[in-house]
DNA sequence: GCCGTTTTCGGCCCGACTGTTTTCAGTCG
């Protein structure tokens, strides 16, 4: 989807440069377009030649002039109207927009005076001491960019959530404990589950902030203060990690919740609707609005904001504005899956192949976990580096697993151990083990770890010859991305939805933090399409259980319910489900 | 520039904090 990328940077930057010019209304409009383009899942380039402008005009927050402008960038690979702002003004705006207290109008007065159009000729500036100079900056200014840049220089941006997670748990659990907190909780893009997240957004509950705000900017981690209030602080911690504390009064509790949960978008759209019926909504309470006077009406609980504005409670995990809200207005909501609906675990690994633990140690976890069932999918021989089994020891391994689960059960363990396989999709679509053996087992995961480069169109004929197999049961880590490493080999998503469809395929949802494979889209996909899937640790290690969490998190972003999720079913219904 | 369960024209989310200012613009989320 590189295209709608390059399409939403545009029309993000042509935002800024309107901003700088102080032009109102416009700047929303196209970062709106950029925003809906960004998350959309479909190529623009298809849905054009599928249906021209007036299908572009279909998108929303797309309207006559930007789709003219899509269809300009199709045709011709640039568009001119942004060439033009780029001629005026040629200054490396994503770039400076980074530096902490940079805006639109900051930019273009450091441009007009002092012909500053990157970060290094900001840094030069600064240096010198010229920053300062400008009417509306002074020496705090100044200082403040030099300190944002270097901590740019050497920053790691968001981060992902499960490896983050611990660390905001902490500090909330901290926040809390202190005398005169009622509660705290975590908001932001945290609560909703991101993949990534930028910062961690704690919300507290208290009649005497002021104490709260000066222990949490004291804490020993911090390694900047960027905001301190009595309502709102923020602070840079020494791993990088931002973290912001808002402390409300227990009446706005709901209110302030919701706000501080995002995402943007959807409290834009609550506040609209909140106007629309003579309200206003913001972090302290939905208010009817009766001349100068407004009367409280709802924000002591999220549950009742959502009722006065004639919306079903909408979860967390669902508020991006993506149709969520459409969903709570016509009672159409999802009930989701559940963060304890998973019976078993389709992916695990051992130390037959590149896990870290035997098959027993693995399984009494599993058991541990609460699980009911678990599959043991170890590598093929195609993945030599991982010690991949082969014909031979893979019949040995069905072997050991059924003397282990016999031995567990001696001590009054039930966990049922299937015989399963991590089989590799070779180059061209054929599977890495022989059918024979396949069919022995009693599930068969299949997975591309190689060959990652091949076209769009090889890439997705590979995979869904491999799907074809009347073996395979599931397809493992669907796209192969690796959050911040490794971006998803190139394939026509839709293209696997259809044939899982057709050939009952499961596709999983990876819940390794870094993998979260599928991502939301594809979910909503394959739930839209009634294609089933199946949400797994793909566990390396005993501790890797816990992961399921974030699983089930993406699947929730995904709108999938229990009925989604075939490892949330009773054993027998599932494997009911398989292929073989 | 986009949009319509008040509208095809006239609206467009809201408040805290900062730094540079003497009342506010800019930035951020």
């Amino acid at each position: 989807m590189a295209l709608n990328n390059s399409i939403a940077e545009i029309f993000y930057g042509i935002a800024e440069y309107l901003e700088m010019d102080n032009i109102p209304f416009k700047p929303r409009a196209y970062e709106k377009a950029a925003e809906t383009i960004e998350a959309l899942g479909e190529d623009l380039a298809e849905m054009y030649r599928k249906g021209g402008l007036k299908a572009l005009e279909a998108i929303p927050g797309v309207g006559v002039s930007t789709a003219e402008k899509i269809e300009e960038f199709i045709k011709t690979g640039t568009v001119k109207y942004y060439e033009d702002l780029k001629r005026k003004m040629p200054v490396d705006i994503d770039a400076l927009r980074k530096v902490e207290g940079l805006g639109p109008q900051s930019i273009k007065k450091l441009y007009e005076k002092l012909k500053i159009k990157n970060v290094s000729d900001l840094e030069k500036a600064a240096k010198r001491g010229k920053i300062r100079t400008l009417p509306g900056f002074g020496e705090k200014s100044e200082e403040k960019i030099l300190k944002s840049l270097e901590f740019l220089s050497k920053a790691s941006g968001r981060s992902i959530i499960g490896f983050a997670m611990p660390e905001i748990k902490n500090i909330k659990q901290r926040i809390a404990e202190l005398k005169g907190v009622e509660r705290a909780v975590v908001a932001g893009s945290v609560r909703r589950r991101k993949e990534t997240v930028g910062d961690a957004d704690i919300l507290a509950v208290s009649k005497n902030p002021k104490p709260i705000m000066d222990y949490f900017v004291h804490m020993p981690e911090v390694a900047k203060v960027t905001a301190f209030g009595e309502a709102k602080s923020a602070v840079k911690m020494k791993s990088g990690l931002n973290v912001d504390l808002r402390i409300v009064p227990a009446e706005s509790y709901g209110a302030a919740l919701n706000y501080f949960t995002g995402s943007k978008a959807h409290n834009i759209a609550l506040r609209e609707i909140a106007i629309k019926k003579g309200m206003k909504l913001n972090e302290y309470g939905l208010f009817k609005v009766r001349g100068k006077k407004e009367i409280f009406v709802a924000g002591r609980t999220e549950e009742e904001l959502y009722q006065a504005l004639g919306l079903r409670y909408i979860e967390p995990e669902m508020r991006e504005n993506t149709g969520e809200i459409e969903c709570a207005r016509e009672n159409k909501l999802p009930h989701l899956i559940g963060y304890g609906d998973l019976r078993g675990d389709l992916q695990v690994q051992t130390s037959w192949t590149d896990g870290a633990e035997s098959i027993e140690t693995m399984a009494r976890a599993a058991a541990k976990a609460g699980l009911a069932y678990i599959a043991i999918t170890d590598h093929t021989k195609n993945l030599a580096m991982t010690h991949g089994l082969d014909e031979k020891r893979i019949l040995q391994q069905m072997a050991e697993i059924e003397n282990v689960e016999k031995k567990l059960k001696s001590e009054g363990i039930t966990i049922t151990l299937l015989k399963g396989s991590e089989c590799d999709i070779l180059k061209d679509g054929s599977l890495d083990l022989p059918d024979s053996v396949l069919a022995k087992l009693d599930i068969v995961g299949i997975g591309v770890h190689s060959s990652f480069h091949l076209s769009r169109d090889e890439q997705t004929k590979r995979i869904a010859r491999a799907m074809e197999n009347k073996n395979a049961d599931i397809l493992f880590h669907p796209t192969g991305r690796i959050l911040q490493k490794r971006d998803a080999y190139d394939v026509d998503m839709d293209e696997i939805v259809t044939t899982a469809k057709k050939t009952g395929t499961i596709l999983e949802i990876d819940a390794l933090p870094e993998r979260a494979d599928l991502k939301d889209e594809y979910i909503r996909k394959c739930v839209e399409a009634g294609v089933k899937m199946s949400i797994d640790s793909d566990a390396h290690s005993a501790i890797h259980f816990q992961l399921l969490e974030y699983g089930i998190a993406q699947a929730r972003r995904g709108f999938a319910e229990r009925k989604d999720i075939v490892n949330a079913w009773p054993l027998p219904q599932m494997k009911k489900f398989l292929k073989g």
